[in-house]
DNA sequence: ATGGTGGATGCTCCA
């Protein structure tokens, strides 16, 4: 199995990367975050002339957004809430296999890493929070689960271009890493890309918009992720960050993460 | 220290 998340900053927008994307990795599988689109206007008639017939979303107006695309069908499709608000961060389906999968959004967390300074961090923070109390609530050691998004957080110091500069900066501030890493070890995810692209290779998945050339320095972030639990450790096979989507015309400013599994 | 760009929306928010 194949399975790719993305943040593809509007699914009408880029539709037609979207089609590239299946063109080009053919995903079983694909985990959309910021599709920006509520579920009345969701296009999927043309996600399913894709190949996709099976696909669950979860939208809001303007802001947020996931989806599940698949080829095989899902079962068991849920929304929980976080921080008590209706804000479409989360959507987790049951895959064929029985293969329990969560997609997530994870607040950005604004400008300002400071939780009594900024509404946007504390949110954040309690997010991660919620997420840690919810997996350690619900794992099970012999459960095959996948955990993938845009979790807007890069932890190792080769996920960002500079560990130092951004260390003030939201995404790898020392008390989100923590969080992030705390979910991690408590509930047992394998972090599946590095398996396949360890440290200290540097591996980003986002480019600011902010810039003239991304490429010019590569100061990107890994921001975006997938984890498995440990019975789906000895059955991963590859990992792939699509770079070159950000060269795409009109791209997002996140790539394509893929990671392929082996199931039978 | 600042502003840089992009998407959805509608006289501005979010990333």
């Amino acid at each position: 199995m194949r399975l790719a998340t993305w943040n593809i900053n509007s699914i009408r927008l880029r539709i037609d990367l979207l089609k590239r994307l299946t063109e080009e990795q053919s995903p079983d599988v694909i985990c959309l975050q910021e599709t920006k689109v509520v579920d009345d206007l969701f296009p999927a008639d043309a996600v399913k002339a894709l190949g996709y017939l099976h696909i669950a979303f979860h939208g809001m107006k303007g802001y947020n957004g996931v989806a599940i695309l698949s080829r095989q069908p899902l079962e068991a499709v849920e929304s929980l809430q976080w921080c008590g608000k209706q804000d479409c961060r989360h959507l987790s389906a049951v895959l064929p296999g029985d293969i329990e999968l969560h997609n997530f959004y994870v607040p950005a967390g604004g400008d300002t890493p400071d939780p009594e300074e900024n509404d946007k961090f504390a949110h954040k923070l309690a997010f991660l929070d919620e997420m840690n109390a919810w997996f350690t609530a619900n794992r099970s050691s012999s459960r095959k689960m996948v955990l993938v998004g845009d979790l807007n957080i890069a932890p190792l110091e080769s996920d960002v271009w500079s560990h130092k500069q951004l260390l003030k900066v939201v995404s790898h501030t020392p008390i989100e890493v923590e969080k992030l890493t705390a979910i991690q070890t408590q509930s047992d995810w394998v972090d599946a890309v590095r398996q396949f692209i360890p440290e200290p290779e540097r591996l980003y998945s986002w480019w600011s918009y902010r810039s003239r050339d991304w490429t010019k320095g590569d100061r990107g972030r890994r921001l975006d992720h997938v984890w498995v639990s440990p019975p789906l450790r000895d059955f991963l096979s590859g990992a792939t960050v699509l770079r070159d989507a950000r060269s795409w015309e009109k791209p997002s400013d996140h790539v394509p993460v893929i990671v392929d599994i082996n199931t039978d």
